[in-house]
DNA sequence: GGGGAGAGATGCCGC
DNA sequence: GCGGCATTTCTCCCC
Protein backbone atom coordinates (compact mmCIF):
# COMPACT_ATOMS: atom_id res chain seq x y z
CA UNK A 1 0.00 0.00 0.00
CA UNK A 2 2.48 2.59 1.15
CA UNK A 3 6.39 2.31 0.26
CA UNK A 4 8.76 4.63 1.66
CA UNK A 5 8.57 6.30 -1.49
CA UNK A 6 5.25 6.63 -2.76
CA UNK A 7 1.83 5.18 -2.95
CA UNK A 8 3.01 2.58 -6.29
CA UNK A 9 -0.63 0.87 -5.38
CA UNK A 10 -2.22 3.70 -6.09
CA UNK A 11 -0.67 5.03 -8.99
CA UNK A 12 -0.38 1.35 -10.36
CA UNK A 13 -4.35 1.29 -10.29
CA UNK A 14 -4.59 5.18 -11.60
CA UNK A 15 -2.57 4.25 -14.68
CA UNK A 16 -3.91 0.83 -15.84
CA UNK A 17 -7.44 2.62 -15.40
CA UNK A 18 -6.34 5.48 -17.44
CA UNK A 19 -4.61 3.10 -20.41
CA UNK A 20 -7.71 1.58 -20.32
CA UNK A 21 -9.99 4.42 -21.04
CA UNK A 22 -7.36 5.67 -23.80
CA UNK A 23 -6.52 8.57 -22.11
CA UNK A 24 -3.39 10.74 -22.54
CA UNK A 25 -0.79 10.48 -19.77
CA UNK A 26 1.15 12.83 -18.34
CA UNK A 27 3.80 12.00 -15.57
CA UNK A 28 6.02 13.73 -13.61
CA UNK A 29 8.66 11.42 -11.76
CA UNK A 30 11.96 10.14 -11.03
CA UNK A 31 13.15 7.67 -13.27
CA UNK A 32 15.74 5.81 -15.28
CA UNK A 33 15.29 3.52 -18.60
CA UNK A 34 16.59 1.79 -21.26
CA UNK A 35 16.04 1.50 -25.18
CA UNK A 36 16.26 -1.37 -27.10
CA UNK A 37 15.73 -2.01 -30.87
CA UNK A 38 17.50 0.22 -34.18
CA UNK A 39 20.01 0.81 -31.11
CA UNK A 40 20.49 0.73 -27.60
CA UNK A 41 20.63 3.33 -25.36
CA UNK A 42 20.22 4.63 -21.44
CA UNK A 43 19.28 6.91 -19.04
CA UNK A 44 20.39 7.02 -15.19
CA UNK A 45 18.12 8.69 -12.84
CA UNK A 46 16.55 12.02 -13.02
CA UNK A 47 13.41 13.77 -12.70
CA UNK A 48 11.62 14.31 -16.44
CA UNK A 49 7.89 14.07 -17.89
CA UNK A 50 6.30 10.95 -19.22
CA UNK A 51 3.92 11.12 -21.73
CA UNK A 52 1.68 8.16 -22.99
CA UNK A 53 -0.72 9.04 -25.67
CA UNK A 54 -3.91 6.74 -26.55
CA UNK A 55 -1.99 6.15 -29.80
CA UNK A 56 0.27 3.84 -27.56
CA UNK A 57 3.22 6.15 -28.63
CA UNK A 58 5.59 6.69 -25.63
CA UNK A 59 7.77 9.93 -25.02
CA UNK A 60 10.09 10.80 -22.26
CA UNK A 61 11.16 14.43 -21.87
CA UNK A 62 13.92 15.74 -19.76
CA UNK A 63 13.13 19.07 -18.53
CA UNK A 64 15.10 20.64 -21.29
CA UNK A 65 15.09 20.66 -24.62
CA UNK A 66 13.04 20.45 -27.49
CA UNK A 67 13.04 16.49 -28.59
CA UNK A 68 12.12 13.81 -26.51
CA UNK A 69 15.27 11.22 -25.62
CA UNK A 70 13.63 8.00 -25.75
CA UNK A 71 10.98 7.80 -27.03
CA UNK A 72 8.48 4.05 -28.53
CA UNK A 73 6.51 4.97 -31.80
CA UNK A 74 2.38 4.44 -32.16
CA UNK A 75 1.37 1.15 -31.59
CA UNK A 76 3.37 0.14 -28.97
CA UNK A 77 2.34 -2.17 -26.03
CA UNK A 78 2.02 -1.08 -22.77
CA UNK A 79 2.43 -2.75 -19.44
CA UNK A 80 2.67 -1.70 -15.69
CA UNK A 81 4.58 -3.86 -13.57
CA UNK A 82 4.48 -3.25 -9.90
CA UNK A 83 7.67 -4.22 -8.60
CA UNK A 84 6.92 -3.34 -4.95
CA UNK A 85 10.13 -0.53 -4.66
CA UNK A 86 9.46 0.71 -8.06
CA UNK A 87 7.26 0.75 -11.05
CA UNK A 88 8.01 -0.67 -14.26
CA UNK A 89 6.63 0.49 -17.08
CA UNK A 90 7.44 -1.31 -20.43
CA UNK A 91 6.44 -0.73 -24.04
CA UNK A 92 7.39 -3.20 -26.50
CA UNK A 93 6.54 -3.12 -30.44
CA UNK A 94 6.60 -6.75 -31.46
CA UNK A 95 6.66 -5.69 -35.29
CA UNK A 96 9.42 -3.22 -34.85
CA UNK A 97 11.61 -5.13 -32.16
CA UNK A 98 11.77 -2.26 -30.48
CA UNK A 99 11.23 -2.40 -26.30
CA UNK A 100 11.75 0.68 -23.53
CA UNK A 101 11.80 -0.13 -19.89
CA UNK A 102 11.13 2.44 -17.69
CA UNK A 103 11.93 1.86 -13.97
CA UNK A 104 9.75 4.83 -11.78
CA UNK A 105 11.33 5.21 -8.53
CA UNK A 106 8.88 8.21 -7.38
CA UNK A 107 6.02 9.90 -8.97
CA UNK A 108 5.90 13.70 -8.29
CA UNK A 109 2.41 14.26 -10.19
CA UNK A 110 0.04 12.40 -12.82
CA UNK A 111 -2.60 14.30 -14.83
CA UNK A 112 -5.05 11.86 -17.42
CA UNK A 113 -7.62 13.40 -19.64
CA UNK A 114 -9.24 12.48 -22.61
CA UNK A 115 -8.33 14.65 -25.66
CA UNK A 116 -10.57 15.23 -28.79
CA UNK A 117 -8.74 16.49 -31.58
CA UNK A 118 -8.90 16.60 -35.18
CA UNK A 119 -7.43 19.23 -36.29
CA UNK A 120 -4.68 19.38 -38.51
CA UNK A 121 -1.30 21.55 -38.97
CA UNK A 122 -1.45 23.86 -41.95
CA UNK A 123 1.85 24.94 -42.76
CA UNK A 124 2.97 27.55 -45.55
CA UNK A 125 6.42 27.80 -46.86
CA UNK A 126 7.83 24.48 -47.71
CA UNK A 127 10.03 23.89 -50.68
CA UNK A 128 6.69 23.26 -52.95
CA UNK A 129 5.51 26.41 -52.10
CA UNK A 130 8.51 28.14 -52.96
CA UNK A 131 8.27 25.79 -56.55
CA UNK A 132 4.99 26.99 -56.96
CA UNK A 133 5.69 30.76 -56.49
CA UNK A 134 8.61 29.82 -59.15
CA UNK A 135 6.29 28.36 -61.49
CA UNK A 136 4.02 31.60 -60.92
CA UNK A 137 6.32 34.10 -61.19
CA UNK A 138 8.75 33.23 -64.02
CA UNK A 139 10.90 35.77 -64.16
CA UNK A 140 12.17 35.49 -60.77
CA UNK A 141 14.39 33.06 -63.05
CA UNK A 142 14.96 35.23 -66.34
CA UNK A 143 13.19 37.22 -68.33
CA UNK A 144 12.44 34.52 -71.04
CA UNK A 145 11.88 31.66 -68.73
CA UNK A 146 8.59 29.83 -69.67
CA UNK A 147 7.64 26.93 -67.39
CA UNK A 148 5.76 24.11 -68.51
CA UNK A 149 2.77 21.92 -67.58
CA UNK A 150 4.17 20.52 -64.36
CA UNK A 151 2.38 17.37 -64.81
CA UNK A 152 5.02 15.52 -66.83
CA UNK A 153 7.31 15.81 -63.65
CA UNK A 154 6.65 12.59 -61.68
CA UNK A 155 7.39 10.35 -64.50
CA UNK A 156 10.91 11.42 -64.52
CA UNK A 157 11.08 11.59 -60.82
CA UNK A 158 10.24 15.28 -59.07
CA UNK A 159 11.91 17.80 -60.49
CA UNK A 160 10.15 20.74 -59.09
CA UNK A 161 9.89 22.92 -62.04
CA UNK A 162 11.02 22.92 -65.72
CA UNK A 163 10.50 24.57 -68.41
CA UNK A 164 12.53 26.12 -71.64
CA UNK A 165 14.63 29.65 -72.49
CA UNK A 166 13.85 31.62 -75.52
CA UNK A 167 16.25 29.58 -77.47
CA UNK A 168 14.27 26.10 -76.71
CA UNK A 169 16.57 24.97 -74.37
CA UNK A 170 15.15 22.56 -71.09
CA UNK A 171 15.75 24.49 -68.36
CA UNK A 172 15.64 22.29 -65.14
CA UNK A 173 15.60 24.05 -61.27
CA UNK A 174 15.83 22.58 -58.29
CA UNK A 175 14.68 24.54 -55.22
CA UNK A 176 15.96 24.90 -51.73
CA UNK A 177 14.04 26.63 -49.01
CA UNK A 178 17.31 26.87 -46.97
CA UNK A 179 20.73 27.26 -47.60
CA UNK A 180 21.83 24.82 -50.26
CA UNK A 181 24.82 22.36 -49.35
CA UNK A 182 26.69 19.62 -51.16
CA UNK A 183 23.93 17.42 -52.14
CA UNK A 184 21.89 20.25 -54.28
CA UNK A 185 24.09 20.14 -57.15
CA UNK A 186 24.23 16.34 -57.72
CA UNK A 187 20.71 16.23 -57.00
CA UNK A 188 19.67 18.81 -59.47
CA UNK A 189 22.24 16.64 -61.99
CA UNK A 190 20.54 13.39 -61.28
CA UNK A 191 17.19 14.95 -62.59
CA UNK A 192 18.63 16.39 -65.10
CA UNK A 193 20.77 13.15 -66.38
CA UNK A 194 17.45 10.74 -65.75
CA UNK A 195 15.39 13.88 -67.84
CA UNK A 196 18.28 13.46 -71.03
CA UNK A 197 17.70 9.77 -70.89
CA UNK A 198 14.19 9.53 -70.83
CA UNK A 199 13.73 12.23 -73.44
CA UNK A 200 16.75 11.29 -75.44
CA UNK A 201 18.10 14.54 -75.21
CA UNK A 202 21.84 15.42 -74.89
CA UNK A 203 22.74 15.88 -71.42
CA UNK A 204 24.77 19.13 -72.22
CA UNK A 205 21.80 20.78 -73.86
CA UNK A 206 19.61 20.92 -70.73
CA UNK A 207 20.30 24.00 -68.58
CA UNK A 208 20.42 23.58 -64.60
CA UNK A 209 19.52 26.48 -62.15
CA UNK A 210 19.35 26.18 -58.66
CA UNK A 211 17.30 27.88 -56.65
CA UNK A 212 17.45 28.93 -52.89
CA UNK A 213 18.47 31.96 -50.40
CA UNK A 214 22.03 31.11 -50.14
CA UNK A 215 24.72 28.68 -50.99
CA UNK A 216 27.58 27.01 -49.36
CA UNK A 217 30.92 27.74 -51.53
CA UNK A 218 31.56 24.12 -51.66
CA UNK A 219 28.03 23.85 -53.29
CA UNK A 220 28.93 26.73 -55.35
CA UNK A 221 31.97 25.63 -56.98
CA UNK A 222 30.19 21.35 -57.48
CA UNK A 223 27.46 23.75 -59.67
CA UNK A 224 29.94 25.58 -61.49
CA UNK A 225 32.10 22.25 -62.47
CA UNK A 226 28.52 20.77 -63.27
CA UNK A 227 27.40 23.61 -65.72
CA UNK A 228 24.71 25.13 -64.02
CA UNK A 229 23.70 28.46 -62.63
CA UNK A 230 22.55 29.61 -59.20
CA UNK A 231 19.82 32.05 -58.64
CA UNK A 232 19.23 33.45 -55.49
CA UNK A 233 15.48 33.16 -54.37
CA UNK A 234 14.15 34.57 -51.13
CA UNK A 235 12.79 31.51 -48.89
CA UNK A 236 8.95 30.96 -49.08
CA UNK A 237 8.23 32.30 -45.64
CA UNK A 238 8.43 35.62 -46.77
CA UNK A 239 6.41 35.17 -50.18
CA UNK A 240 3.13 35.85 -48.20
CA UNK A 241 0.35 33.91 -49.75
CA UNK A 242 -2.04 31.22 -48.74
CA UNK A 243 -2.62 27.39 -48.48
CA UNK A 244 -5.22 25.16 -47.73
CA UNK A 245 -4.74 22.80 -45.18
CA UNK A 246 -4.37 19.61 -46.02
CA UNK A 247 -7.39 17.46 -45.41
CA UNK A 248 -6.22 13.83 -45.09
CA UNK B 1 -13.03 35.76 -11.52
CA UNK B 2 -14.75 33.25 -12.90
CA UNK B 3 -16.06 33.15 -16.51
CA UNK B 4 -18.45 30.58 -18.27
CA UNK B 5 -15.68 28.92 -19.54
CA UNK B 6 -12.95 28.23 -16.44
CA UNK B 7 -11.30 30.18 -14.09
CA UNK B 8 -8.47 32.57 -15.99
CA UNK B 9 -6.97 34.85 -13.28
CA UNK B 10 -6.72 31.50 -11.05
CA UNK B 11 -4.61 30.14 -14.20
CA UNK B 12 -2.56 33.08 -15.12
CA UNK B 13 -1.55 33.76 -11.24
CA UNK B 14 -0.02 29.97 -11.15
CA UNK B 15 1.42 29.80 -14.50
CA UNK B 16 2.78 33.46 -14.42
CA UNK B 17 4.00 31.81 -10.89
CA UNK B 18 5.69 28.55 -12.02
CA UNK B 19 7.14 30.75 -15.29
CA UNK B 20 8.95 32.98 -12.27
CA UNK B 21 10.28 29.87 -10.30
CA UNK B 22 11.82 28.21 -13.79
CA UNK B 23 9.56 25.36 -13.15
CA UNK B 24 7.83 22.86 -15.74
CA UNK B 25 4.71 23.47 -16.66
CA UNK B 26 2.18 20.53 -18.28
CA UNK B 27 -1.15 21.77 -19.73
CA UNK B 28 -4.00 20.06 -21.24
CA UNK B 29 -6.16 22.71 -22.97
CA UNK B 30 -8.58 23.14 -25.84
CA UNK B 31 -6.30 25.79 -27.62
CA UNK B 32 -5.59 26.99 -31.19
CA UNK B 33 -2.40 28.49 -32.50
CA UNK B 34 -0.18 30.30 -35.13
CA UNK B 35 2.99 30.01 -35.74
CA UNK B 36 5.41 32.51 -38.05
CA UNK B 37 9.11 32.09 -38.56
CA UNK B 38 11.13 30.21 -41.01
CA UNK B 39 7.28 29.41 -41.79
CA UNK B 40 4.15 29.57 -41.72
CA UNK B 41 1.71 27.22 -40.06
CA UNK B 42 -1.77 27.57 -38.11
CA UNK B 43 -3.88 24.63 -35.97
CA UNK B 44 -7.25 25.09 -35.52
CA UNK B 45 -9.30 24.62 -32.38
CA UNK B 46 -8.27 21.18 -30.08
CA UNK B 47 -7.31 19.60 -26.87
CA UNK B 48 -3.88 18.98 -26.73
CA UNK B 49 -0.80 18.91 -24.57
CA UNK B 50 1.05 22.14 -24.04
CA UNK B 51 4.62 21.84 -22.06
CA UNK B 52 6.49 25.03 -21.07
CA UNK B 53 10.34 23.95 -19.64
CA UNK B 54 12.76 25.96 -17.64
CA UNK B 55 14.38 26.49 -20.19
CA UNK B 56 11.77 28.30 -21.91
CA UNK B 57 11.71 25.97 -25.04
CA UNK B 58 7.53 25.11 -25.72
CA UNK B 59 6.13 21.79 -27.19
CA UNK B 60 2.79 21.62 -28.21
CA UNK B 61 1.42 18.13 -28.55
CA UNK B 62 -1.51 16.40 -30.25
CA UNK B 63 -3.23 13.53 -28.41
CA UNK B 64 -1.83 11.44 -31.22
CA UNK B 65 1.73 11.50 -32.94
CA UNK B 66 5.42 10.90 -31.81
CA UNK B 67 6.28 14.68 -32.60
CA UNK B 68 5.44 17.89 -31.55
CA UNK B 69 3.36 20.14 -34.01
CA UNK B 70 4.28 23.29 -33.03
CA UNK B 71 7.21 24.43 -30.93
CA UNK B 72 9.75 26.86 -29.60
CA UNK B 73 12.97 26.53 -29.03
CA UNK B 74 14.95 27.10 -26.20
CA UNK B 75 15.77 30.27 -24.70
CA UNK B 76 12.43 31.78 -26.18
CA UNK B 77 10.79 34.26 -24.23
CA UNK B 78 7.02 33.38 -22.64
CA UNK B 79 4.09 35.88 -21.79
CA UNK B 80 0.71 34.87 -20.19
CA UNK B 81 -2.02 37.61 -21.53
CA UNK B 82 -5.39 37.77 -19.85
CA UNK B 83 -7.71 38.46 -22.70
CA UNK B 84 -10.98 38.11 -20.49
CA UNK B 85 -12.58 35.32 -22.66
CA UNK B 86 -9.61 33.02 -23.20
CA UNK B 87 -5.48 33.01 -22.28
CA UNK B 88 -3.13 34.05 -24.52
CA UNK B 89 0.15 32.46 -24.95
CA UNK B 90 3.01 34.39 -26.57
CA UNK B 91 6.18 32.44 -27.13
CA UNK B 92 8.91 34.74 -29.50
CA UNK B 93 12.59 34.92 -30.16
CA UNK B 94 13.71 37.53 -31.22
CA UNK B 95 17.20 36.04 -32.29
CA UNK B 96 15.42 33.69 -34.78
CA UNK B 97 12.37 35.66 -35.29
CA UNK B 98 10.16 33.55 -34.59
CA UNK B 99 6.56 33.36 -32.90
CA UNK B 100 3.42 31.30 -31.66
CA UNK B 101 0.59 32.34 -30.40
CA UNK B 102 -1.99 30.15 -28.59
CA UNK B 103 -5.39 31.30 -27.69
CA UNK B 104 -6.36 28.88 -24.77
CA UNK B 105 -9.83 28.15 -24.48
CA UNK B 106 -10.43 26.12 -22.05
CA UNK B 107 -8.01 24.71 -19.67
CA UNK B 108 -8.92 20.89 -18.46
CA UNK B 109 -5.83 20.56 -16.11
CA UNK B 110 -2.30 21.64 -15.50
CA UNK B 111 0.84 20.06 -14.10
CA UNK B 112 3.65 22.39 -12.66
CA UNK B 113 6.91 21.06 -10.84
CA UNK B 114 10.64 21.49 -10.51
CA UNK B 115 12.44 18.76 -11.81
CA UNK B 116 16.47 17.75 -11.37
CA UNK B 117 17.64 16.10 -13.96
CA UNK B 118 21.37 15.86 -14.63
CA UNK B 119 21.84 12.92 -16.53
CA UNK B 120 22.55 12.41 -20.43
CA UNK B 121 21.48 9.31 -22.57
CA UNK B 122 24.13 7.21 -23.67
CA UNK B 123 23.24 5.49 -26.80
CA UNK B 124 25.28 2.60 -28.84
CA UNK B 125 24.59 1.32 -32.31
CA UNK B 126 25.50 4.59 -33.99
CA UNK B 127 27.61 5.21 -37.57
CA UNK B 128 30.14 6.14 -35.68
CA UNK B 129 30.34 2.83 -33.70
CA UNK B 130 30.16 0.91 -36.63
CA UNK B 131 32.61 2.53 -37.96
CA UNK B 132 35.28 1.77 -35.11
CA UNK B 133 33.72 -1.95 -35.27
CA UNK B 134 35.32 -2.37 -38.77
CA UNK B 135 38.56 -0.36 -37.80
CA UNK B 136 38.90 -3.20 -35.26
CA UNK B 137 38.02 -6.01 -37.48
CA UNK B 138 39.01 -5.26 -40.47
CA UNK B 139 38.07 -8.75 -41.42
CA UNK B 140 34.42 -7.89 -42.15
CA UNK B 141 36.00 -6.01 -44.94
CA UNK B 142 38.68 -8.11 -46.79
CA UNK B 143 41.27 -10.62 -45.16
CA UNK B 144 44.02 -7.98 -46.63
CA UNK B 145 42.52 -4.99 -45.88
CA UNK B 146 44.78 -2.78 -43.25
CA UNK B 147 42.58 0.10 -41.60
CA UNK B 148 45.69 3.11 -41.02
CA UNK B 149 45.59 5.44 -37.95
CA UNK B 150 42.31 7.52 -38.27
CA UNK B 151 43.99 10.69 -36.83
CA UNK B 152 44.30 11.75 -40.41
CA UNK B 153 40.94 11.45 -41.47
CA UNK B 154 39.57 14.77 -40.49
CA UNK B 155 42.40 16.56 -42.26
CA UNK B 156 40.55 15.03 -45.45
CA UNK B 157 36.89 15.57 -43.79
CA UNK B 158 34.86 12.87 -42.13
CA UNK B 159 35.95 9.39 -43.56
CA UNK B 160 34.74 6.81 -41.88
CA UNK B 161 37.05 4.01 -42.51
CA UNK B 162 40.46 4.21 -44.50
CA UNK B 163 43.29 2.08 -44.92
CA UNK B 164 45.22 0.03 -47.45
CA UNK B 165 44.93 -3.57 -49.44
CA UNK B 166 47.91 -5.83 -50.15
CA UNK B 167 48.57 -4.42 -53.30
CA UNK B 168 49.25 -1.06 -50.94
CA UNK B 169 46.26 0.59 -53.10
CA UNK B 170 44.38 3.46 -50.80
CA UNK B 171 40.79 2.09 -49.41
CA UNK B 172 38.30 4.69 -48.32
CA UNK B 173 34.92 3.02 -46.56
CA UNK B 174 31.75 4.76 -45.94
CA UNK B 175 29.53 3.64 -43.22
CA UNK B 176 25.44 3.36 -43.11
CA UNK B 177 23.75 2.32 -40.42
CA UNK B 178 20.50 1.56 -42.20
CA UNK B 179 19.99 0.56 -46.10
CA UNK B 180 21.71 2.89 -48.21
CA UNK B 181 20.37 4.99 -50.64
CA UNK B 182 21.32 6.94 -53.74
CA UNK B 183 23.39 9.49 -51.44
CA UNK B 184 25.78 7.60 -49.66
CA UNK B 185 27.32 6.61 -53.38
CA UNK B 186 27.65 10.35 -54.05
CA UNK B 187 29.06 11.14 -50.45
CA UNK B 188 31.79 8.04 -50.89
CA UNK B 189 32.59 9.78 -54.23
CA UNK B 190 33.26 13.21 -52.21
CA UNK B 191 35.46 11.88 -49.97
CA UNK B 192 37.63 9.81 -52.71
CA UNK B 193 37.45 13.10 -54.36
CA UNK B 194 38.90 15.35 -51.90
CA UNK B 195 41.63 12.41 -50.60
CA UNK B 196 43.00 12.25 -53.92
CA UNK B 197 43.36 15.50 -54.71
CA UNK B 198 44.89 16.53 -51.02
CA UNK B 199 47.01 13.32 -51.51
CA UNK B 200 47.84 14.19 -55.03
CA UNK B 201 46.74 10.18 -55.84
CA UNK B 202 44.97 9.51 -59.36
CA UNK B 203 41.45 8.99 -58.02
CA UNK B 204 40.98 5.69 -60.45
CA UNK B 205 43.73 4.15 -57.88
CA UNK B 206 41.94 4.80 -54.66
CA UNK B 207 38.99 1.85 -53.94
CA UNK B 208 35.42 2.42 -52.78
CA UNK B 209 33.60 0.50 -50.32
CA UNK B 210 30.36 0.95 -49.13
CA UNK B 211 29.46 -0.88 -45.76
CA UNK B 212 25.98 -1.40 -45.28
CA UNK B 213 23.32 -3.59 -44.33
CA UNK B 214 21.73 -3.77 -47.21
CA UNK B 215 21.42 -1.25 -50.47
CA UNK B 216 18.92 0.45 -52.56
CA UNK B 217 19.12 -1.15 -56.63
CA UNK B 218 19.07 2.44 -57.55
CA UNK B 219 22.46 3.22 -54.84
CA UNK B 220 23.66 -0.13 -56.09
CA UNK B 221 23.58 0.82 -59.60
CA UNK B 222 25.42 4.27 -59.17
CA UNK B 223 27.94 2.62 -56.84
CA UNK B 224 29.01 0.50 -59.83
CA UNK B 225 29.21 3.26 -62.01
CA UNK B 226 31.85 5.04 -60.30
CA UNK B 227 33.56 1.30 -59.66
CA UNK B 228 32.88 1.22 -55.92
CA UNK B 229 31.98 -2.44 -54.09
CA UNK B 230 29.04 -2.80 -51.56
CA UNK B 231 30.36 -4.81 -48.64
CA UNK B 232 27.46 -6.03 -46.39
CA UNK B 233 27.39 -5.62 -43.13
CA UNK B 234 24.50 -5.75 -40.16
CA UNK B 235 23.97 -3.02 -38.02
CA UNK B 236 25.92 -2.25 -34.90
CA UNK B 237 22.71 -2.83 -32.85
CA UNK B 238 23.26 -6.04 -33.14
CA UNK B 239 27.04 -5.85 -32.38
CA UNK B 240 26.90 -6.70 -28.39
CA UNK B 241 29.05 -3.96 -27.70
CA UNK B 242 29.31 -1.35 -23.99
CA UNK B 243 29.53 2.34 -24.97
CA UNK B 244 30.51 4.88 -22.45
CA UNK B 245 28.27 7.37 -21.66
CA UNK B 246 29.21 10.61 -23.14
CA UNK B 247 30.37 12.80 -20.70
CA UNK B 248 29.50 16.72 -21.72
C1' DG C 1 5.83 -1.82 -48.75
C1' DG C 2 10.06 0.08 -50.92
C1' DG C 3 12.27 4.16 -52.71
C1' DG C 4 13.31 8.92 -52.77
C1' DA C 5 13.33 13.50 -50.98
C1' DG C 6 11.67 17.37 -47.73
C1' DA C 7 11.63 19.13 -42.81
C1' DG C 8 9.99 25.39 -39.35
C1' DA C 9 14.04 19.16 -39.72
C1' DT C 10 17.42 18.81 -35.02
C1' DG C 11 21.82 18.15 -33.06
C1' DC C 12 26.71 17.30 -33.08
C1' DC C 13 31.28 18.22 -34.02
C1' DG C 14 35.03 20.55 -36.36
C1' DC C 15 37.13 24.59 -38.24
C1' DG D 1 29.52 31.45 -36.41
C1' DC D 2 29.33 28.24 -40.87
C1' DG D 3 29.67 23.68 -42.87
C1' DG D 4 29.04 19.11 -43.43
C1' DC D 5 26.66 15.08 -41.89
C1' DA D 6 24.14 11.59 -38.73
C1' DT D 7 19.49 10.81 -36.81
C1' DT D 8 16.17 4.88 -32.96
C1' DT D 9 15.71 10.86 -37.81
C1' DC D 10 10.17 11.48 -39.16
C1' DT D 11 6.92 12.31 -42.68
C1' DC D 12 4.86 12.40 -47.05
C1' DC D 13 4.23 10.92 -51.75
C1' DC D 14 4.56 7.89 -55.44
C1' DC D 15 5.43 3.55 -57.75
Amino acid sequence: MDSDKFDINWYIDKLNSSLKKKQAIVIFCECSMIYSGRAEASLEQGERILILKPDRCLLVHQPYGNNSVIYMKPGSEVKVIDMKDYILLKSSNMILHELVEIKITKIIEIMTSHLNDAAKVCLFGTEKDMSDYIYDHPELISKDFKPVSREEQTKYGYIDVFGYDKTGSLVVIECKRTKAGPSAPQQLRRYIERLAKSKGININNIKGILAAPSITQNARHMLKSLGYKFKKIEPPAYMKRKKNPKVN
